[in-house]
DNA sequence: CTGTTTTCTTGATAATTGTCAAGAAATACG
DNA sequence: CGTATTTCTTGACAATTATCAAGAAAACAG
């Protein structure tokens, strides 16, 4: 909960009576390592924070073949901002690399908030302005061609993930088989 | 100037009032084939609306190597908005591919309108989370691993792009050389 | 309309990556 | 602690893609 509040606080001075609304709409949950947070098709009607652990986003094409999207570590949120603004079906699953604590809030809840307090609307908007920077990031980590520099720049940029996340994953996450990761890794 | 209203006009019904807000803050440019809109570095105090014309978006790596990250044409806003939002470094630069006309709101005007109408922020924020939905089809797309696949998908999903864009920075976009999009276009 | 520049195509070759298969290492679990 | 499961590595080979080079086609400018 701490944790929520003080995500918050990074951006703007709560008043005791914000706190509490927070505080108030709060619910929270547990996954188990291997258990769905986000199931793409699904309408969100509420958004997470994660407390403790570490989920993986990822999208089945067609064919059936899991791409993943990115990672969520704890302190950080986890929405789909899209289809919770829009109410469209969800674009990813998002599933627990870990056991991992959340803390949600619906929708209504969110909203209500931010009727009630709308100085917060900017607080949103420079967290949204933020995240889409960190996706150009992405983006752009994922342009470089040559299998071998994209994981040199993400074990530079998140050295964290690398350790962390197994390397089956940190592999689809690139772009590459399992295998090409494994001998790229090997070479330097 | 029509075309910015009936953007507009697309998510909420606009009054008098604020139609006259929107009227007398937009300040008209054209561009040349060539041209730059958006300087990849510099901070953004204006955000744009693409009246005629098609633009190029594209980063400059270390190495030098130009990654084009996407494409705008006529009736889409031109915005970097989390260097408009953070007053931080742009992430790309812009460039006309044809003669372009464009209508620009400084970022003044543009608070200053969220403040005075405040039922925009609720447009605002569909609008953010439409772009974020683009945007993650646009990632979806990249993480196709075949060439001819990935070409096949932009040319299922943006025909009217593959038609008026030079094929050079197609590729680049779809991350592959021209070369290789040549061919891959000729097998099919 | 004509020369010039840019864009696109094609060929040959090298490098990178994927695929399939099998075994080693690490991790999970009773 | 020992077994089962999952993750990771390695090898051989095939397929895809990049690179370099040159010429064809298209677009542009005077």
């Amino acid at each position: 909960m701490q944790q929520v509040i003080d995500f918050i606080s990074g951006y703007i001075k709560m008043s005791e009576e914000e706190l509490h609304f927070i505080a108030d709409n709060l619910q929270f949950t547990s996954f188990e390592k291997g258990e769905i947070l986000l199931q793409q098709g699904h309408i969100l009607n509420k958004m997470a924070f994660i407390i403790k652990g570490a989920v993986r986003g990822y999208y089945t094409d067609e064919s059936g073949t899991e791409h993943t999207l990115g990672f969520a570590l704890e302190n950080q949120p986890l929405v789909a901002f899209d289809s919770f603004t829009q109410q469209t079906p969800i674009g990813f699953t998002s599933v627990a690399l870990e056991n991992t604590d959340t803390i949600w809030i619906s929708q209504s809840a969110f909203y209500n908030f931010l009727e009630t307090y709308p100085r917060y609307e900017k607080v949103l908007r420079t967290i949204i302005s933020e995240y889409m920077t960190i996706e150009g990031e992405k983006t752009k980590l994922l342009r470089i061609v040559s299998a071998k520099e994209r994981y040199k720049a993400l074990l530079e940029t998140h050295p964290e993930l690398v350790k962390r996340v197994p390397l089956k994953y940190i592999a689809s996450y690139l772009g590459m088989t399992t295998e090409n990761l494994s001998r790229v890794r090997s070479q330097k």
